[in-house]
DNA sequence: ATTTTAAGGTGTTGTTTTTACACTTATTCT
DNA sequence: AGAATAAGTGTAAAAACAACACCTTAAAAT
């Protein structure tokens, strides 16, 4: 798409740098933790920042964010959802920039750990969040209240979980979202109760009596929602 | 903030317009209606569109969205929330344009209505809505699907509504929200044991026996929710 | 003036969902 | 063999929800 069909169709109008972030939510230990970076350019180069860059003309938002983070973490396939453009006229001191910030989940193992490390990126546990250039801190609030509450109401806690995971490793994903501790019992109860939830033969082991490992079954969890069901934890 | 600054720190960077789109709500008489605009700029001119337009380098994403919609409707003062950032390569057959939607809510009345008119815009029912030029019957879906859950967990209905309105009217409006009957004595315990409802002491006569009006008490509402309530209907 | 009509307003009961709460079991470590 | 640790299990009380039918008010019609 060139210039002469935006000068043939949009005369006097005004082009604008867009920008995306991505917000990446990783669980590990219990904990939910934020990948961030150190931004090598200027203006604010060294300072702490969630991973985003510039959106090319020809390539969607969603795939601008997903090369952008491929480049700077070198991580790929993640769970991503569009969450808010930020369009303060001075959010950016270097330009006019609009900034469309996705929220990511990834399931954190040794290959995307290290690939992460590789690339000096860092996940950082919220508790010790810096401060971040721009509006990063007001991104990162937005996208952990937005996670919370959508993770009531969509399973995508999952997303967070490696493939197998027992009922105690979703609890403490639930505690850690909710910032609460819940009922042992009534957490299993409803949560199996649903019926998506497939119990393997195998155990985790690094408890001693070890747990059981589940798995979210997607087939019958879309089989029940378009019965009508309704998730909610 | 010039060219200059914009070459000095993001050099090699391509803009790209950005537009934004207003999906306006309006309730009347027991029906949920939308705004909508036939263009009157190439391509598409001609065709049904939702309210937009481009944003300029000097104004923020909401700004410019009231300023479009004030331009295009005469309207001011909407609430009104960003949706979704729609950037598909080729979802302007004129140009690469990225469009940040909002949904806007609009307590209709003669006024509303005569600004409308004198605009040359339509309140459509949502029967009725036509094909739509680019992507934007996604962009009323997605507002209306976002309408719908976030009315049962936030209390922007109120929004939609006059002033003062009574409980049938209420009703009405989430009825058309959920189209789904509600039970009248179950709607009016649940809403009314909230607590956040003022009741008037002058009646809506356009019924036979009138119905007693109420208000919306935000200061109860916000105290309410400070101390951990959560609104859901 | 009386009757009719249309919509507003009101409580109770059975069912379902949610919450609170304590002991046994499996396994590892010493 | 025994101690330690985390996993796993059931019940009862309380709260929320859903279903349901009649009376009241006031305007309109006769």
């Amino acid at each position: 798409m060139g210039e002469d069909k935006l000068h043939k169709y949009y005369p006097h109008t005004e082009k604008i740098l867009v920008a995306v972030n991505c917000i990446v939510f990783g669980f590990e230990a219990g904990q939910l933790k934020l990948l961030l970076l150190k931004r090598n350019i200027e203006p604010a180069s060294g300072k702490w920042a969630i991973p985003g860059g510039f959106v090319n003309v020809d390539e969607s938002l969603k795939t601008a964010g997903r090369r952008i983070l491929n480049d700077l973490t070198g991580l790929e396939d993640l769970y991503m959802e569009q969450l808010h453009a930020y369009g303060d006229v001075d959010r950016d001191p270097g330009a006019r920039v609009i900034s469309v910030a996705f929220y990511a989940l990834i399931k954190v193992n040794e290959y995307t750990h290290q690939s992460v490390e590789e690339h000096d990126a860092h996940w950082i546990q919220f508790s010790d969040i810096p401060d971040l250039i721009f509006d990063h801190n007001d991104m990162m609030d937005n996208a952990l209240q937005h996670l919370r509450t959508r993770a009531r109401y969509q399973p995508i806690g999952f997303h967070l979980l490696p493939e197998k995971f027992t009922l105690p490793e979703l609890q403490k994903l639930y505690e850690a979202l909710y910032q609460k501790e819940l009922d042992k019992r009534n957490f299993r109860k409803k949560i199996l109760s649903m019926g998506f939830l497939d119990k393997l033969d195998d155990k985790d082991k690094s408890s001693r009596r070890g747990a059981f490992y589940y798995r979210f079954n997607k087939v019958k969890y879309d089989e029940l929602v378009s019965k009508g069901f309704n998730f909610e934890v």
